[in-house]
DNA sequence: TCTTAATGGGGTAATTCGGGGA
DNA sequence: TCTGTCCGAATTACCCCATTAA
């Protein structure tokens, strides 16, 4: 039995739900993360994530913490 | 923090727990499997299990190491 | 053995992808 | 320059019910 301090357990937004957020459209949060102002994760299938911690932080503009870190 | 009951030396994680690292849901797991996208073991009922590893590294990108070898 | 949650298979609706043009 | 929209194709989400896992 080992204890582990889980190393990244980061919640993940789908493209509609950061274009809800920033009230804009999924294809503009599509070219954000084309044009690396909003770094994203790819599913297999090559549809893309966006990490919760890094879309509240240009939301809010205040550094969001993870949960696992909390 | 986890707690992890290791003495194997591969951790095997279940569709749904794949399925929220990836935000997406179990299903889509199932089909990256079927498609060779991802490689998985079978329960004797039929069940998918998936390597944690090879997970971690497909979401990362980074190759991950296991416990055993550390 | 019993209960409950999770998974599998199949089918269909919704979302996202990429490119291109307004 | 930035965003919204149209298109076809691909990927993913949600619905059912039977079986398995815990």
């Amino acid at each position: 039995m080992s204890v582990t301090h889980s190393s990244d357990s980061e919640t993940l937004l789908t493209p509609s739900e950061v274009a809800t957020l920033f009230r804009v459209d999924p294809k503009t949060v599509t070219r954000w993360a084309k044009s690396g102002k909003l770094s994203s994760i790819r599913t297999l299938g090559g549809h893309r994530r966006y990490r919760e911690s890094e879309v509240r932080e240009l939301l809010t503009g205040v550094p969001q913490q993870r949960a696992d870190e909390r």
